[in-house]
DNA sequence: TGTACATCAGTGAACGCGCGTTCACTGATGTAC
DNA sequence: TGTACATCAGTGAACGCGCGTTCACTGATGTAC
């Protein structure tokens, strides 16, 4: 319950809350990870907030607002989560691209309402341009990643890094969607799914001329 | 409108509806096409169908029992496409491999309400035997697909089977989710989501030692 | 240090609304004879 | 062919509920002087 920490605003202090808009966000967020994006609802964030049903209205101008301010620091700590884990770049840039694959899935798992307030809410994310910027922000890791990795090849076999991040992120996120959810609609998987993404990932390299290792084994399958 | 075609059940005869089970799945796609699953309601379909909404529960338990039959409906749908598209599998499997991603795409462009059904309700396909064979069935054409193609690899090098499905569904739904939408949450892509697609399976055959052709061109990009 | 005042975050009651589901009922259908 | 009857699909009113949002208000805060 992150939101009864100190931090998040429950020290009602009288008649003025002190911190309601993060107390709405974390809010939300619970609300979320309990039964997804749909039971969302103002009045009961801010109930659980402690505070009347009208007081969200002065921080957000309606619940999509709410949802979106949860996405957008969820764009913001998936990036921070990407840069993790491409580093400095310097190691085998092979493993650093399937390192960002990797922190793709343990980013929706660890971070499932996150992740659900980013891609099952059918936010636009251009009615919100900080959001927009937020997102595009983390997929420029991706296509960065994918910039200095397609830089090792020869220029005639170079294929467009842009294809290359919508690539693995196409798969870490359909990956992600189907075998990495909290709930129940979780498919089975008789593997890992960080097993399955980098399996998928080595092949890719190999087509593409890098990464000329053994074929990964399914391990578990 | 496909629900206001004679079949759809509004050919109201008196007091008995006399096709409202049907009339009832064709408002709920209708539904869910308009305004995505959530906004989905028992009393706007029953109204839709023009019955009171008492009427609906003689035919299904709740709610979620009717998204369940409209999500079974679409994973038959979606393995006949992808039955079409493997064809007797006689042609060049690699080909056929592709287009079978290539179908997932476009059910889930063409029948968007299906796909929503399907896979962003976060419905949990176990809670209803039916639809989790229908979704069996659906992914087991996949399946099939990979053992064929993995046949005909030298047994050293032969993936398993079970990997390749997962890996051509996880890509195809990531693609399909992202950037296939019919709403404004779709991302922009620079290219045909279909070319995406097909650059990404190439390339991954390629890693396993299959369709050893040149470098797919990302048209478009 | 003290006072007057502007600001504005939060109150709480109210609005109209639509929902899911139940239930005693009605009446159309079709079957048995 | 006709009649009695069982079946059950659909009615419509009702229930309790919770929602989003508005609005005149209250009172805490902090700033100007």
């Amino acid at each position: 319950m992150t939101w009864s920490h100190p931090r998040g605003g429950f020290e009602r202090r009288g008649y003025h809350h002190g911190n309601l808009r993060e107390a709405l966000v974390e809010a939300t967020l619970a609300l979320i990870a309990e039964k997804g994006p749909s039971a969302f609802t103002v009045a009961e964030a801010a109930r659980l907030a402690g505070v009347s049903p009208g007081a969200p209205y002065r921080h957000f101008r309606d619940a999509e607002a709410l949802i979106a301010e949860v996405a957008l620091r969820g764009f913001e700590r998936l990036a921070e989560a990407l840069a993790r884990a491409w580093g400095d770049g310097r190691s085998d840039p092979v493993d650093a691209f399937a390192a960002l694959g990797r922190a793709y899935l343990t980013f929706a798992r660890s971070e499932p309402a996150y992740y659900a307030a980013m891609f099952e809410t059918r936010i636009a994310v251009e009615d919100y341009p900080p959001l927009a910027a937020a997102s595009d922000r983390a997929f420029g890791l991706l296509r960065d990643a994918a910039e200095r990795i397609a830089a090792s090849l020869p220029a005639r076999n170079r294929p467009p890094s842009l294809m290359m991040a919508l690539h693995v992120w196409a798969l870490s996120h359909g990956i992600a969607s189907l075998f990495c959810r909290p709930d129940r609609a979780r498919r089975p998987l008789p593997m890992a799914p960080e097993d399955l993404l980098e399996a998928a990932v080595l092949l890719y390299l190999q087509g593409l001329g890098l990464a000329g290792g053994p074929l990964p084994a399914a391990k578990g399958a």
